[in-house]
DNA sequence: ATAAAAACATGATATGTATCAATTATGAAT
DNA sequence: ATTCATAATTGATACATATCATGTTTTTAT
């Protein structure tokens, strides 16, 4: 599949095609996933996982989307969007880091399974193809974390906000017309821009016929020309 | 240890205190290892390892200092400074993506052990620790990169720049006195700001009896004055 | 249904920092 | 030692974007 997001390094941090970890365990070990698991739901704005505190559990995300987020005296920076099919909290496997390293809070209400992290160390010692799985993914985490931040760094707004727009049109909602559960602030702090910022640059692709905007209904009309700004800069 | 820079979110990327990854192989697997290896030296400026090429080997940094950054449309982001004990090249471990997703070039003059990728993909599956090491250190590498792009992110240049100089000194050099191999420019490119920017604001550094600079020769005064502006932003 | 709060929008202003241009210093090569 | 190239420095200017102030609309709660 060659979408439009392809040609750009896009800021996007929503997962490929998801693959699932756990398939690669024996049915015993996956009898001892099952059996120290929980499924719990959180509703919109919950914390689902907070900076600091110890992480007893691995999060395996199933339904929702939530953004997983670095805060610092009172500043925060989004590092990535959390889609069904990828886990959260694989940072803390290491023992000399066993607290969460970031902040975890649903966008809009999310399903996640709890698997305790001690299970998972476990499990990494004793089904190498589960081990060589989560380096996988890993790496991958690493290397679109690596293109948010070259995006945020070296794009100016309309290139970043563009950028955005694609992503979302392209890897999130995979059509060209979504209504965004989204604020205009948390799309701010997506891109790393004012609100007052995103709003003049949303009305100005408004103006030049690239998108179409009511309240919280989107509809990319020209997904070249917002291309074209996302490479400009 | 705790040092001065254990005490901000630095966007140092130097790692922690070597793990000797390959000890944890089986005298037979090390074998093979030392088999498939070759040492290179690099001289100062030289690519180690170029972005989109294809990784047909790990790299061990046994001396020298090298920087990890990220190219596209003639601009360039350093994602980490890598010295002795560190590795390069793990995201290409899947197989879905194994071109190098960065490019390495020599600081100084570096010694490196290139390791057949192949061999380290079949170690990851033959031995459990030590893919829980690679795990380990996947982990990290990104809790530390998170931590130097909220510095990029959401400091300014003083902050940013005051962050660099406690590196240096902190974790670097470990001395408050030393001589910097790198440029103005290079300085410019670590901290995501202008070279003219980089010189000024040390300047102002000097101005103010925080740092004194002779040219290439550093000496941190007064680091409590730095590790304050880095905190105010 | 009404009040209160939050989100959205718009204009004016401030500011940090890049860019440009020009000058001086440093180091390498012949 | 002289030339040339590269790095460092300084000042003037431009510009993107944050911040502030204020008003409007939408959502939420009672």
């Amino acid at each position: 599949m060659n979408t439009i997001v392809d040609r750009i390094k896009t800021s996007c941090t929503v997962p490929n095609p998801n693959r699932d970890y756990f398939g690669l365990l024996t049915e015993e070990q996956q009898k001892i996933v099952n059996d120290n698991k929980v499924i719990v739901e959180y509703k919109k704005g919950e914390i689902i996982a907070k900076q600091g505190s110890f992480t007893t559990h691995i999060l395996n995300i199933k339904s929702g989307l939530v953004k997983v987020y670095y805060e610092d005296n009172n500043k925060s920076l989004i590092l990535r969007i959390v889609a069904p099919g990828s886990l959260i909290g694989l940072t803390s496997l290491p023992l000399s880091q066993n607290v969460f390293q970031y902040t975890a809070s649903a966008y809009v209400e999310t399903t996640a399974e709890l698997i305790d992290i001690n299970i998972i160390r476990k499990l990494i010692l004793d089904n190498s193809r589960f081990a060589s799985a989560l380096i996988d993914f890993l790496s991958e985490v690493s290397v679109q974390k690596n293109n948010r931040f070259f995006c945020l760094t070296h794009r100016q707004s309309y290139g970043k906000l563009a950028d955005i727009l694609l992503c979302l049109a392209g890897n999130v909602f995979k059509t060209d017309n979504f209504d965004l559960a989204l604020s205009r602030k948390e799309l701010a702090e997506l891109s790393g821009m004012s609100t007052e910022s995103v709003i003049r640059t949303l009305k100005h692709f408004q103006e030049d016929g690239l998108i179409t905007i009511k309240g919280k209904s989107f509809e990319v009309i020209d997904p070249e020309g917002l291309l074209k700004i996302c490479q400009l800069g």
